[in-house]
DNA sequence: GCATGATTAAAACAATTGTTTTAAACAAGC
DNA sequence: GCTTGTTTAAAACAATTGTTTTAATCATGC
């Protein structure tokens, strides 16, 4: 029984990937059509037809949808890892500055409109459906991102603040930053140009500015007994 | 051609709701399943076993899943707008007191176990999966009670701040809150114990006492004229 | 050029899902 | 008790989706 002849490439489709080019462009497919859609709403024809390949190559490189995804988020990991967003900002004299460094980075990371916004967002969408692959994305991705912005806060807060005072700190700035990209549409409703054209620069100032102050208080606090 | 024979009810199913009260049990079994799985991983089968009815039941009444989301999204609001979660906050005598009460509320409807988190967790999907009921869920029960948070926020930084910085500030605030709702699964990787008993209320305390702080800071720049 | 393994593409499959169909059962009014 | 409209339940439907099957095509090595 012969198989139907192949149909020739669609004029106006994309490029066919080279044989060994396939699997990259699934993988790049992938990574966007997961980032938009989210796991559940993502379809394996899409993917397929956005890398220019068939449908059954994703089961042939990859073993089927959901091992593909574990492979974006694992190959999205990989190339954050080799990059912490604050290595510079630690270098910054002050502590003050570093903070207003670091904040800028993580918030301008998370309102990118490329791929470093990628992690971030599959982070979003791994928070509200978790699968197994989240413990490992924050533990490689998240958790060394939050252990450097922890060291600035502890600088900033003095030597008399306990861990948790610490961790609670920086999950107060970590909030703020992510609250603008999770709840984009609630904010561009109640705040409608926080997003414009040198609205994140104003967001990261304004950032810096609320936690510092906070910080900085509740320095004095410590170091008065108050705490 | 007659129909098969009804099956009786099974032994262990739930309660057959009175004729009057299926479509009642449909809404909140739906509310509970679209907290739970969202819109999309939402089956119209489950729906109708937890409220034990048939499937058609839901096309009966509503005309569908999706009419179904929109009432319950209707529903849901309507018992919201009934209840601000600020106003016994706002009669309190001292704007700090006020600020308090608000965050101490706010954190804890966020937190809760039971339908008063219901609203919030419908809309941190709504986020996510943006559907046009987003926009009237906002308007009809977000925004009235950022406002009045707005309101507060303004009488800590005095007269000399404009609509823009409070906005801010008040985004600050709620994003410490609600970042504790999404971001969950991050935050018990990240602080494991803050969910623990009486962790909600020392994370109350502490975004209350950060979020004074920053105001406080902010107060005095806008009056010494450093703003 | 042949053999072998890798890769691809179209068709088919199996399962799932929301919706529709249809008639039975129910409730209320006369 | 009959009629009428409402409500329900089971079956069927149609569409969709990820996966599998199968053979053609390709690439490499001898």
């Amino acid at each position: 029984m012969p198989k139907p002849s192949r149909t020739p490439p669609p004029a106006g489709a994309a490029p066919l990937p080279s044989r060994e080019g396939t699997r990259a462009a699934l993988l790049d497919a992938a990574t966007a059509v997961f980032v938009e859609q989210g796991y559940d709403l993502a379809r394996v024809r899409d993917i397929a037809e956005r890398a220019g390949a068939n449908v059954a190559a994703i089961n042939y490189h990859f073993g089927g949808k959901e091992a593909l995804y574990l492979e974006v988020l694992r190959h999205q990991a990989g190339e954050r890892i080799e990059r912490y967003p604050f290595a510079d900002a630690a270098q910054l004299a002050g502590a003050e500055q570093a903070l207003r460094a670091a904040v800028t980075a993580l918030l301008s990371r998370f309102l990118a409109e490329d791929q470093r916004a990628f992690v971030a967002k599959l982070l979003m969408r791994e928070l509200l459906s978790p699968t197994p692959a989240l413990r490992t994305l924050v533990a490689d991705v998240i958790a060394p991102q939050f252990r450097q912005l922890s060291a600035i806060v502890a600088r900033l807060l003095g030597p008399k603040a306990d861990t948790e005072t610490v961790t609670r700190c920086t999950l107060s700035i970590v909030s703020q930053c992510m609250f603008y990209l999770f709840a984009r549409p609630l904010v561009e409703q109640l705040a409608p140009h926080s997003y414009d054209s040198g609205g994140p620069a104003l967001l990261a100032t304004h950032i810096a500015q609320f936690s510092l102050a906070a910080l900085q208080a509740r320095r004095r606090d410590l170091e008065a007994g108050d705490a």
